[in-house]
DNA sequence: TTTATAAAGGATATATATATCCGTTTTGGT
DNA sequence: ACCAAAACGGATATATATATCCTTTATAAA
């Protein structure tokens, strides 16, 4: 459904947003680390959600990637439409080239409430929701 | 979730049992053609199907792609684990390397939900449900 | 037995997603 | 003013998925 890239962008962005309190900027090196992504990569992802406003950004010394208390209120539908746009949510789940109601494939129906389902999780669950589970240590961002 | 080619694939089946009574057998481009794939790639996909024993082929003049009966009991989900693999359903909704309950990622209670819906869908309907729908006129593999 | 037909299979090509590299720009500290 | 740190942005590389091409093999009919 979505791409490896916006699974990285939304661990990026609880990652930052998890550490909001620390009043500290971080850099691209260690969020890399912490969701366990490439880091050249994960700089690309970043870059794009700082011009998408989704995290804020300084250069310099003692600059680096961080999030501010308005960025909490973002849902994660908006990561998602970042990296990858919203079109996922109106594919056909077997391919046709459009998804219809009255043209529908043989998974229409089911595919639509799993479809939205997803649509839900990321719109019902802002960044702060997320970060917070994070901060109090009962989610993780990587593997043991 | 799924690949493009397990959507082909999962069309290519639909549609040849769709035939079952008309008792012929069918060509790669005549089924390409028919569910709107690209007609080399289609050939390696039915080889693959075939391979798996959820269609049947026979080579040289009148031959082609079939099923029989008992092909339609087979359920979608072997289609799915034929080209793409059962993997994709124990996997973390945003990449972690693990899918655990007892190490999960934030959206781990949401997500196991949706992907057991998933995998629900392709394991209770059979290719033989989706391809009477298809004969009714109900439902369809391509889009207008 | 010859011929035509159609799938099988191997090799190769193209497209897309993922990932890296490196020079440029901004910024804070000295 | 200068230096060092860190993000930015463009170019490039690699990996994977998708797609094509061509030769071989099997089969049915004449
Ligand atoms: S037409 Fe296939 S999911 Fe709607
Ligand atoms: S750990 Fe992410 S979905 Fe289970």
């Amino acid at each position: 459904m979505i791409s490896k890239s916006c699974k990285y962008a939304i661990r990026a962005a609880l990652y930052i947003a998890s550490k909001i309190d620390e009043k500290v900027k971080l850099s691209v090196k260690e969020i890399a680390f912490e969701i366990d992504a490439p880091e050249a990569f994960t700089a690309k992802i970043l870059q794009n959600l700082t011009r998408h406003k989704i995290i804020f950004s300084t250069k310099g010394p003692y600059g680096g990637f961080y999030v501010e208390q308005s960025n909490l209120k973002i849902p994660l539908i908006n990561i998602v439409n970042a990296i990858d746009g919203l079109s996922i949510f109106e594919d056909c789940g077997i391919g046709l080239q459009e998804c219809s109601d009255i043209h529908p494939c043989p998974f229409h129906n089911d595919y639509k409430v799993i479809r939205n389902g997803i649509l839900s999780i990321y719109t019902n669950n802002t960044i702060g929701k997320f970060s917070k589970e994070l901060m109090s240590g009962e989610t993780f961002l990587k593997s043991i």
